[in-house]
DNA sequence: GTCTATATTTAGATAGAC
DNA sequence: GTCTATCTAAATATAGAC
């Protein structure tokens, strides 16, 4: 291992902490610095500059996340890779490698949930950059295996499905802590098997709600 | 009408507009004096600081806006306001107050769902701050309305629930332009009755799937 | 209530010695 | 690869005239 590993992955470690709490534009890298323990001269000298450093963090976990949960959606597909997935198969390949990456996680990714949610529901042009580039291949996977899984969803529902299926499961890896708040304790969202157990029976019900909706009443053809 | 208040108007729509694009640390009071078309000082003496501006931007519209939802809720109840409401007529009363303040709607509120987006899944202490202190209360009412609403549903299922539908609906009204992306025009968020087409029957049949899940095995008595 | 001018701090980034 | 020192721009906020 090279000399300046180990200050690139504290530099990286420390960025994460601080962009997972006061986000992309509230972290300086002054305070990165000093989180890391090392001159501020350094992030540069290793990143460059704020937004590759940012990019960076977000990449070196978004790239293995997302090979997981496409080798388990490969799994679900059965032993070709090309039979019918179930439902629940689908929806817990998308949600376990992220869930499983929470606070209960051994040491890495404790504070990368809180990353993806900030740039997830943000209008801000480079997080919009980088979740269109690290997420919308994996998105489209998904949302093809969620119209063979379903094969009554239409095209345009199963982008819809997606949609409501990444937000309700983004809230909870945001860690904020309200969801305990509000419950009073009753809930631990920091718990994976607890929220798995929820999040996708909710999903697939979710799902086939959508397909069975009441339609809109249809102007018929005579008038 | 007092002669400041056209003033105040104009700086709390420049804001509005700023924010939520850059968020809060991303905005500076520079820029959102530029947008108003006013100086820099007058934010000052209008709002102090930038905090409170902020605070000023989602507290105008949040109250309004769960005063809307509640009497919707308050009306799913029946004329008495004692009766069981629809599930379909609590996720409704949520989620059409907020739908109908989107791009579609004449006016205002048009940049007011990102914010809200921005702040919901935040570990920013000012943002937890202020979620807190507006949405708490009205997300108690619904919590409790669901459990009415779905008998079946312990208490600790509809907090896990509510959660869970705040999500899905706050990916859609942080337009963010990527569901319409990702689908190549085939969704549009933007049409406010394309959205509850789809998103209270998806809740609402997520809903009954949580009470059925697959629960876990018991450890028996006699072990 | 609005203006000009400025105080003060902090931001991201770089130069050059070692 | 890491250090000290610093540049330049931009941030929030305020003082005081009108």
């Amino acid at each position: 291992m090279a000399k300046g590993d180990d200050t690139k992955q504290c530099i990286l470690d420390a960025a994460e902490k601080l962009f997972s709490v006061l986000g992309y534009e509230g972290t300086s890298m002054r305070a990165i610095a000093e989180t890391a323990g090392v001159r501020q001269a350094l992030l540069h000298y290793h990143f460059t500059s704020k937004e590759n450093l940012f990019e960076t963090v977000l990449a070196r976990r978004a790239i293995p996340l997302n090979e997981r949960r496409l080798a388990l959606l490969r799994d679900a597909h059965g032993r070709d890779g090309h039979g019918v997935p179930a439902p629940e198969a689908v929806v817990d390949a998308f949600f376990r490698p992220l869930i499983d990456m929470g606070p209960g996680c051994a040491g890495l990714g404790r504070y990368y949930g809180p990353i993806i949610a900030s740039i997830v529901n943000s209008n801000h042009p480079l997080h919009k950059r980088l979740l269109y580039k690290y997420f919308n291949d994996m998105a489209r996977e998904f949302i093809q295996a969620l119209t063979r899984a379903i094969p009554d969803l239409s095209e345009d529902d199963s982008f819809w499905g997606y949609y409501f299926l990444m937000g309700a499961g983004i809230v909870i890896v945001a860690q904020t802590g309200r969801l305990a708040d509000l419950s009073g304790g009753l809930c631990d969202p920091d718990d994976p098997e607890a929220v798995m157990a929820r999040i996708v029976p909710f999903i697939v019900q979710g799902l086939y709600g959508i397909v069975n909706r009441p339609k809109p009443p249809q102007a018929s053809p005579a008038g």
